[in-house]
DNA sequence: ATTGACATCCTGTATATACATGTTTATGCT
DNA sequence: AGCATAAACATGTATATACAGGATGTCAAT
């Protein structure tokens, strides 16, 4: 788990948070450099020390710095060149970040009424119609990752396939008065379907990583439940967890 | 990512975490429920209600809690019956709470020069000594996970093969100076080694499940370097993200 | 030159307060 | 009874303050 919204503009600690975010990615600040003092930071954008810290523990939690009492906060090499799956980041930020050669497509869009297993996944009755999203994502022209999406129609009104060739998040992050709070991801390897034989290029690999992500909004409700299956070549997955003392 | 440490004795809003933590996982407080309001655990806690927020907040971003604003904090049931690899961890915690029947055995322990690659992961020269040890993990008399631990000798002085069969995580938090701090995790899919077909109950699986474990002091310094082998029939790995607005 | 005391800077924890905003409940008017 | 308003309650953000404790540099005494 890594990264979250980059959205929050009348919000001191989350502009700060966001901007020194920002400057690490980019590696104006360097791995190992030591950032502005809290009291140095509270100059420098006008605000209290509190606010300065929600910013900093934000950082340290996600693993940008490291807060050693007495001396400072550094920044840490923790993130770089990674290709997480992880957090609520999706495809396409991942490729613009990666600026990889990427395509998606739309093998199919329909509004259905849930299979079992769905309807079991997304905890609702199989009489309640959902949007059933089906693309391929490729890196250098080979379909490497077969995604079955499916939306609870009652709040997703609308899907159009330019929008699910484009990003399903940001259109959501725009339209949808509900934001999207949380997620879940249960990661496991599995046998591959004859779905995944036919969409995917196989190079005769016997097994396949299914990311299952559950999606959640603000009041807890889970409207998306989204099936990843990724050929083991090229899954990888970066998580980073902090222990608190 | 999920778990992290237990310990926390004069601190208030880390024992208030701890104790809400215990009491969801306990199922005391069931998912769906409230817990008190903010104000209610000041008085409940005698403390502010800042130090309150602390607590609610660590709950919140591990996926414990969701916060709604004018009503109040309620229960999720998102961490319920998993088994994350996530987080900090360590396997003898993991199975004590699932209560399965497993057991570590010892393959090797050593004292010795890292080889390049364990240099390389660990960031130290060659001729820096580390402790390696190798041990399989056992879940109903299946050997289902290979882990190869190395640690920085000069931070790890001893290490015996009791220690390694009960939690080398257990031995360092309570004989080391320097405290665990954070870890990162990168999970692959790999081909299997000789050593995992000889040392794991191989049932014909062509591929295996990598997670390499770099964990950190407080220092930032990294001092141990992971590599976790499950069979991929038995590997779930659960996150938990949650976005900022 | 080494040590020890002290001041200074930095982060960690805790408290009190203020105001904004969303939710629920009670009130009172029509 | 129905409805709009107000009060009470809940969380979100921001500020100011206090004290603890780690890290570091200075300066004087030895």
């Amino acid at each position: 788990m890594v990264q979250k919204g980059l959205d929050a503009m009348d919000n001191i600690y989350l502009t700060i948070y966001n901007q020194l975010v920002q400057q690490i990615e980019s590696g104006r600040l360097r791995p190992q450099s030591k950032l502005p003092s809290e009291y140095e930071l509270t100059k420098m954008y006008d605000t209290s020390r509190e606010t300065v810290r929600k910013a900093l523990n934000l950082l340290a939690q996600n693993g940008y710095i490291q807060k050693v009492k007495g001396k400072g906060s550094f920044v840490l090499n923790v993130n770089q060149m990674e290709f997480p799956v992880s957090g609520l980041v999706s495809f396409k930020e991942l490729t613009q970040r990666l600026g990889k050669e990427s395509r998606t497509k739309v093998i199919s869009l329909k509004a259905m009424a849930p299979d079992e297993s769905v309807a079991a996944h997304l905890n609702i009755s199989p009489s309640q119609p959902v949007w059933q999203v089906i693309r391929t994502r490729s890196f250098q022209d080979e379909a490497i990752i077969l995604d079955k999406d499916h939306f609870r129609q009652d709040i997703v009104p609308e899907l159009t396939t330019e929008i699910c060739e484009d990003s399903i998040y940001e259109y959501l992050e725009r339209r949808l008065d509900k934001p999207i709070s949380f997620a879940k991801k249960v990661i496991t390897v599995e046998e591959p379907s004859e779905e995944d034989w036919e969409l995917l290029d196989f190079d005769g690999y016997p097994m396949i990583v299914v990311v299952k992500n559950y999606v959640y909004l603000e009041d807890a409700t889970l409207f998306q439940y989204t099936e990843s299956r990724h050929r083991p070549d090229k899954f990888r997955f970066v998580d980073f967890a902090r222990r608190y003392h």
